[in-house]
DNA sequence: TTGAACTTTCAAAAGATATTGAAACATTTT
DNA sequence: AAAATGTTTCAATATCTTTTGAAAGTTCAA
């Protein structure tokens, strides 16, 4: 396999990775094309490389700096502007658990907490099985949380070490 | 909120996370509502609680029990099949890192290795960016790995483990 | 073996999501 | 201030995914 080829494969894996997790496929792609680029690449760059539009390059390349994978670049005496990715893979990770912990894990607490406060019979089997439920889901919740929230203020790879202990 | 409203609104929530994480959405939200109930539901009970079709609800039910979440129940004189969810929100999730894992870590990480052998001038820029990307990527993915197969392998309930935290 | 009860399949339809590209907007150079 | 260069927006379009429901398949009691 040749250089080329190698590149394909890559952005084709990580954009079928990411649109398995809920990431627009292009935006994977367009991210996986910056982290394996040593220099930054303008938007037309992108849109050849990846063979897209303008507007979809333009639309998920602002996604990418929204979630802080990718910084826009000035280079002096040019006018386009040029993009690069974080290329440490462990700040990446760091800031895509903080992007998704924001818009999955924090709302779906916030339900939780509402639906403990369900009212009925107490003795209700029904109820009594939905209060259950809910209050092992919260636990499991907050303990995800914590763990998530270690895991994204650490600026090392003591992590691992951290979860396995907490999981053994 | 009374029971119905809450069963209702969990049954959402978990439909639209799930959808967020590459779950069909019926598939989140007929788990949501067998992890709620404290017996077992038939196809019927099903369709007819959300609304769905037949058809969808088979589909749907068979992809929960391939994932192991979700149990058939045979009912002594009954001809309906009926059908219950893992209830320990530990297992739950440590079944669904099981499918997660073996889905998308495990062919990643072949398409890494792959990677790893593609031939070029080793003094090109280019070719040293993408090994030095492919390269860090892979350790990231072993170590991301070998975390998930011990939370896998861990039976320990959740319950346990944070009773313990309490204690210490 | 038949028919009733139940389950599964799958092609067509609906629904959701992503992409394009041309026009509008913004900025810099001449 | 006009032209050139570059960026952003968004309605229309294309693509991908899910759902439906009727028909086919299966199982089992009589």
């Amino acid at each position: 396999m040749n250089l080329p080829e190698a590149k394909a494969q890559f952005i084709q894996t990580w954009g079928s990775l990411g649109a398995q997790w809920g990431i627009n496929r292009t935006m994977a792609q367009i991210h996986a094309l910056l982290l394996i680029m040593p220099d930054p690449l303008s938007a037309d760059d992108i849109m050849e490389q990846l063979n897209i539009s303008r507007g979809n390059t333009n639309m998920n390349v602002r996604e990418l700096i929204n979630w802080g994978l990718v910084e826009r670049i000035l280079i002096p005496g040019e006018r386009k502007e040029y993009f690069v990715a974080e290329k440490d893979i462990w700040k990446v990770a760091t800031y895509i658990a903080r992007e998704r912990k924001k818009r999955e894990l924090d709302p779906i607490m916030k339900v939780l907490q509402q639906l403990q406060q369900a009212e009925g019979d107490p003795k209700d089997k029904e109820m009594k099985a939905f209060k259950d439920s809910i209050s092992n889901i919260t636990k499991f919740a907050q303990q995800t949380d914590k763990t998530i929230s270690a895991f994204i203020k650490s600026e090392e790879s003591w992590f691992y070490s951290s979860l396995l202990k907490l999981i053994k």
